[in-house]
RNA sequence: GCCCGGAUGGUGGAAUUGGUAGACACAAGGGACUUAAAAUCCCUCGGCCUUUGGGUCAUGCGGGUUCAAUUCCCGCUCCGGGCACCA
């Protein structure tokens, strides 16, 4: 009788014999070569769900390989704490966001064991605890000192029915998501990260990472970086001392620009009309436009409107009076918030002029017809030649930007310049569950940072917590009130808390040294560890956690708190867990708790099914029946194992008097290492080195029978061995049982990666198809590189081939080795 | 709307550098074993036609390049991700 195959006994006893020896604990080893993997670390939110299981199972097949390839494997863990469900919790169950936390955590970290993954928990971090965040404050006040933190005007979502500050998640239809009224947006100062400070050395370092990360996550991040080149140009405001600054890449257009628009939140929309009979219209226009969102406002559906401030600017070139419009579509975040309006040249300019019966100005014209702005239907944006521009007439668009660039400079009026569409981080959250922003306000000194000795500022945890909401922090006294860290007078605590993307964007380098009291980071563990060698997450983060991290990274290093400039290497993107056409996610409510299949199946089943179902950069779709498959896989390879070992055992040593051959057996053992050994290294595509492990297994079973002697099961026998052990970091606990029931000592885990034998890769015959005129029409087998003249005579030898070429005049013959032969004809 | 992806049998997917489309599985159907069931093992499995040799259509749609296109180019459709306060 062989022990049956029982995942509930096995995977308990190897997690814990891992856990009692230390089995993925990390140290720093300089005459090792280092391998820090890390997957993005999850929010506690409750339960795992399956992105996660698919994310960490990809993740865990990595660090178990490298460790096997030799690798000083680091492979942390730990929970990206602090955020707004644990509010949303706290309100609905009147349970304190700490505790709901704190509980979230103890039990997905018993989740993620029963999983098997090879964390070393010793570097757990979670970013709501002092300890951790602490460190924040002081980058924060760091920062302050560098010039690289602000406070500005700001936008909220503000719900006039809840008193309160929505996110823009719990906006819907431009309405509260809990009771319905409509949102308003409400002007209010807040923290911003200068992140366009390194706008440029964002967009250059990209070559740094070129070759390791996925093309398209550094697409995104180049246009959302969005550099452009242009030109700054001022206009004088009639009858005041302001000037309007617009940026435009259409200088060359200049002599066309009859109007102005400003976005509604220019801090002059307003100024403007003051005073004026517009001043109520412009009001009550900038009031309704704020209420639609931006995507609406960038749509091609979205009317374009606007209304007049009752102002004029003038054109630095033509002298002549521009009217001054408040206009819907202008967008406040990117450039300066105010469009010089060309209409002839700019479809937007064109449809507003129309509208409102402004004047259009021809100032380039095609060279192949000639425009009428009386006809003319739509903008021409098109290169041409410049008209109505004085002494620019005539000249090519292309150099009239260079040319009128230059006439503005020498004339003070504006200047060449660089624009991103980037915009500065900001960071201020008006909630409780965040990191306490370090700052005073001080009646005398202003905005003062704490005293860095003072940190860390702990988050109170006395707040109240009602159906309605949980009070901010402003709310608590003895919070809030305090003394000056310059003058020692009295002052108020800044009670904003910081977005949670901050504590995202340097947990990896804490990992290096969690437990470092006296800074935040050891230097000599950074060197060691960082960069992440291997980053895996979702494909969602492409830009902005990716992002916010690379430039912290790049801030940490001016701080000089580190010395490297990119955080990770080689970056993975897996794709997301899709179920029913969308998304795995609570809010969508069609999520699958992988916990019943640990239960029913295993986590090896499961762990193996995950991987098997897609590759991992692709969009996995459900399916609740592809992990029988996978289980049953699982109960065939246990078999085997098991069988073939007695079956070993019994053999006669003297070669028996059936002969055999196991060359075929051995030869596919061999191709299979290779292949599952480039599969996970060069392409991470596990799906197929599972398919090339089942077919080995195939094999094995055909093979079985045909063994007679020592030798036949010394074959097979080694073919099972290689198995378990590449089988090892995709389902590490059967594996680990299986090499144990074999008869070895040491654990799986420790074991070294197969080799393969170049020599027993090749292969003998191959098969090529014989095509005539493309369509295939038979295949020949033939030796492994066999010679151009043998194969092509074999394929006209083709009895179905030459169907099709007798009585045809031969063109040409292509022949591609051990691949394919294509007979060119043409009827006779 | 803007930026970035994706689409291959009933299903998940494979085809790595332009060279036999459908590997490996799931589901389905058939058979063996069994008193029976489960489990296991074996076989069939894109559509249509067929003289069972094979022929023909087929990788979201429409064009193109090529001896040869799932793969490259152009134009669409649909689906997904991101759009700065979900994480």
């Amino acid at each position: 009788m062989h022990l049956k195959y029982d995942h509930r006994i096995i995977e308990s006893k190897w997690q814990q014999t891992w856990e009692k020896t230390n089995a993925f604990k990390a140290a720093e080893d300089p005459a090792k070569e280092k391998y820090y993997l890390l997957e993005m670390f999850p929010y506690p939110s409750g339960r795992i769900h399956m992105g996660h299981v698919r994310n960490y199972t990809i993740g865990d097949v990595i660090a178990r390989y490298k460790k096997m390839k030799g690798f000083n494997v680091m492979h942390p863990m730990g929970w990206d704490a602090f955020g707004m469900p644990a509010e949303n919790a706290a309100i609905a169950k009147g349970v304190h966001p700490k505790a709901w936390t704190k509980d979230n955590i103890s039990y997905m970290k018993d989740q993620l064991k029963q999983m098997g993954f090879s964390y070393d928990w010793d570097r757990e971090i979670a970013t709501c605890k002092p300890d951790y965040y602490r460190w924040e404050q002081l980058f924060f006040i760091r920062m302050f000192k560098e010039g690289l933190v602000y406070r500005d005007r700001g936008f909220l979502n503000w719900c006039d029915t809840c008193k309160t500050v929505l996110a823009n998640e719990q906006v819907e239809d431009g309405k509260c998501w809990r009771c319905g009224t409509q949102i308003r947006l409400k002007e209010h100062n807040q923290w911003f990260f200068r992140i366009t400070r390194y706008a440029q050395e964002l967009l250059d370092s990209i070559k740094d990472i070129k070759q390791e990360w996925p093309e398209r996550v550094l697409t995104m991040q180049k246009n959302w970086i969005g550099r452009s080149t242009g030109t700054h140009i001022r206009f004088a405001i009639k009858g005041m001392d302001n000037k309007i600054e617009v940026f435009t890449t259409r200088p060359d257009t200049l002599y066309g620009a009859t109007f102005m628009s400003l976005a509604p939140e220019h801090p002059l929309a307003k100024t403007l009309s003051k005073g004026s009979d517009q001043e109520d219209r412009v009001r009550r226009f900038i009031e309704k436009t704020l209420l639609d969102d931006a995507l609406t406002r960038t749509s091609d559906q979205y009317e374009k409107k606007g209304v007049f401030t009752g102002r004029y600017c003038i054109n630095p070139l033509t002298g002549k009076k521009m009217p001054i419009f408040v206009a819907n579509f202008v967008l406040y975040d990117y450039g300066t918030g105010a469009v010089m309006a060309v209409p002839a040249h700019d479809q937007r300019d064109f449809d507003f002029a129309k509208k409102y019966d402004l004047p259009i100005t021809i100032v380039i014209q095609p060279e192949d017809s000639v425009l009428d702005s009386d006809t003319m239907e739509a903008a021409f944006v098109e290169d041409g030649i410049l008209v109505n521009s004085d002494s620019f007439n005539g000249m090519e668009n292309k150099k009239a930007i260079h040319a009128i660039t230059s006439l503005l400079k020498e004339t003070g009026q504006g200047e060449a310049t660089i624009n991103f569409k980037l915009r500065d981080w900001g960071i201020s959250r008006q909630r409780y569950w965040g990191t306490p922003i370090p700052m005073v306000h001080c009646e005398k000194c202003g905005l003062v940072p704490v005293k860095e000795e003072d940190l860390p500022i702990v988050l109170p945890e006395e707040v109240e917590i009602t159906e309605d909401g949980i009070s901010s922090i402003s709310e608590i006294p003895s919070f809030i009130h305090t003394t000056c860290p310059e003058c020692g007078g009295k002052a108020i605590r800044e009670s904003d808390t910081m977005d949670t993307f901050v504590e995202s964007s340097w947990y990896f380098i804490r990992y290096c040294c969690p437990l470092s009291d006296q800074a935040p980071f050891d230097k000599d563990k950074v060197a060691y560890w960082m960069p992440v060698d291997q980053y895996i997450g979702g494909i969602e983060h492409a830009i902005l956690h990716l992002l916010y991290s690379r430039f912290f990274t790049k801030m940490l290093r001016d701080l000089g708190f580190i010395d490297i400039s990119e955080p990770f290497k080689r970056l993975l993107t897996q794709g997301m867990v899709i179920k029913d056409g969308a998304k795995m996610s609570k809010s969508k409510g069609n999520v699958v708790d992988p916990e019943n299949l640990i239960h029913a199946y295993g986590a090896d089943a499961t762990r193996l099914f995950c991987l098997f179902a897609a590759p991992p950069e692709r969009d996995m779709d459900w399916n609740d029946k592809g992990i029988e498959g996978a289980s049953r896989f699982l109960g065939r390879l246990w078999r085997l194992s098991t069988e073939i070992k007695d079956e070993s055992a019994k053999a006669p040593a003297m070669p028996g008097d059936v002969p055999s051959d196991m060359k075929g057996l051995k030869r596919k053992t061999h191709q299979t290492i290779k292949k599952v050994t480039e599969d996970i290294d060069k392409r991470f595509r596990f799906n197929t080195a599972i398919a090339a492990m089942m077919e080995l297994v195939n094999d094995i079973y055909k093979a079985r029978p045909e063994a007679r002697n020592a030798d036949d099961f010394a074959v097979i026998k080694e073919s099972v061995e290689a198995l378990i052990i590449m089988l090892s970091p995709f389902v590490p606990h059967i594996t680990e049982e299986l090499w144990s029931l074999l008869g070895h000592d040491g654990m799986l885990v420790h074991q070294k990666w197969p080799e393969y034998d170049p020599l027993w890769c090749e292969v003998e015959e191959t098969t090529i198809a014989i095509q005539v005129n493309g369509k295939i029409r038979g295949t020949i087998a033939v030796k492994q590189d066999a010679p151009a003249d043998e194969v092509k005579a074999l394929a006209m030898a083709n009895n179905n081939v030459k169907r099709f070429i007798e009585g045809s005049n031969l063109v040409k013959v292509i022949h591609v080795p051990n691949k394919i032969v294509n007979i060119i004809v043409k009827p006779a």
